[in-house]
DNA sequence: GACACAATCCGGACCGTGGTCCGCTTTGCA
DNA sequence: TGCAAAGCGGACCACGGTCCGGATTGTGTC
């Protein structure tokens, strides 16, 4: 099974490999394993480096942990953590990787209303349901990882999102401008403003997923 | 005339000053004169680094100006910057300040449609081609300026546009939760989603416009 | 198996930049 | 003219990110 994780295989890796082909969609959204045989040393440090740096970030929240802290943590040179994971927002997306991994199974290939075999719009509901759930149970570290503003919408797991998100609205709302519809409609699930409503403007949860589901049904025309 | 700039008073001032209220409404927005009685040199020095730090930007773009630079061509200390800016954040924003006045005043107090005077829906759809407009005619630097993930939704300009957005929805689609869905109206306008439209996709303005009106359409049920 | 060699990886010294701090100067008011 | 408040500025710090000489790994060869 594909998934999209949060790495690309080799992030500052080589300047255009032959980048094999199989199913040309997929792969173009970065779907691939995220471990691509690792020499013995380095997947071994990769493996210590994630443990601490999740240890720390239980320890002391995300955003007071220093990329030193983590390299020292595992016994390993700060160069060691950038090289396998290019930067800060690369480290801390690779802890959620996990996370991101099971929603993407579950909308991709789980078992209905998420997954394939329901209406349309009733799979965005779902949708929203699940990415607004997967969001608020790490919201700190989610909100810690977010790439500078330029690259929020090229990480693989937007695109992926966005991906399918625009594949039910295509079927659900056939006269819309899918691709940008898809934007706005995934902008209510963006972290950043999940932990605005919630802990600046104590919001409830289940108020943001009527919001949702509200939305999709203005959007689609339809109603649950 | 009162706007919302993009600084408050002084940013790391005292702790929690009288802060005289008039129209309680407006205070709260962060509308208030953007030079509250500054001393003669802090006034100068303020006016020598906006004009050293617009040059700059003009010159070497954005994101390559360095705020030792900006301190060293205004002829001033770094600490002044900061003190005066509170962060790099706060220097690009007040170098947008002039422009962002200026769609503030039209939109509260300029000629329909996108003053007060035409319906709801019509003026929403003035709104999105105002906005975009202004967006885009220095996203650079509107980019540089995004603050961090935090603070986004916190930002005067945003809490005005916000403000606005939610008063012109709720006349136009008063079952809806108008708090909410303004975010997500004002999503499709986010700077760092235009620019990646624009330049990473390559879409038109015009389509961006489009799908602005359609969505204007979509969630208050109205047509153009 | 032993060996040699190339590719890969390691790690910590190093750098640039954003942001802070505090002793000194300027300002403006009485 | 004197004096408190406001402002100044550059030394200083922390942290993200880079770099390159040296160590590890794995592979082809005998």
């Amino acid at each position: 099974m594909l998934y999209a994780g949060f790495m690309s295989a080799a992030p500052p890796s080589a300047p255009t490999p032959p980048e094999p082909v199989d199913s040309p969609q997929l792969v173009q959204l970065g779907l691939d394993a995220d471990e691509p045989c690792l020499r013995a040393d380095a997947a071994r440090n990769r493996a210590r480096l994630l443990e601490a740096a999740a240890g720390l970030v239980a320890a002391h929240g995300a955003d007071a942990v220093t990329m030193e802290e983590v390299a020292a943590a595992a016994g390993v040179g700060k160069g060691t953590v950038f090289r396998r994971f290019g930067d800060r927002t690369g480290l801390l997306m690779a802890l959620l990787d996990h996370g991101e991994k099971k929603l993407q199974a579950a909308f991709l290939s789980g078992p209905p209303p998420l997954g394939p075999g329901a209406p349309p719009a009733e799979r965005l509901r779902a949708f929203g349901r699940a990415a607004l759930h997967r969001t608020v149970e790490d919201l700190e570290l989610q909100l810690a990882a977010q790439p500078d503003p330029g690259r929020r919408f090229t990480v693989p797991p937007y695109r992926v999102r966005h991906h399918h998100v625009a594949m039910l609205l295509r079927q659900a709302a056939p006269d819309a401008d899918c691709e940008l519809l898809t934007h706005t409609l995934l902008a209510q699930l963006d972290p950043a403003l999940v932990h605005h409503l919630i802990h600046q403007c104590g919001m409830p949860r289940q108020r943001l997923e009527d919001a949702w589901t509200d939305l999709v049904d203005r959007v689609t025309g339809t109603t649950a």
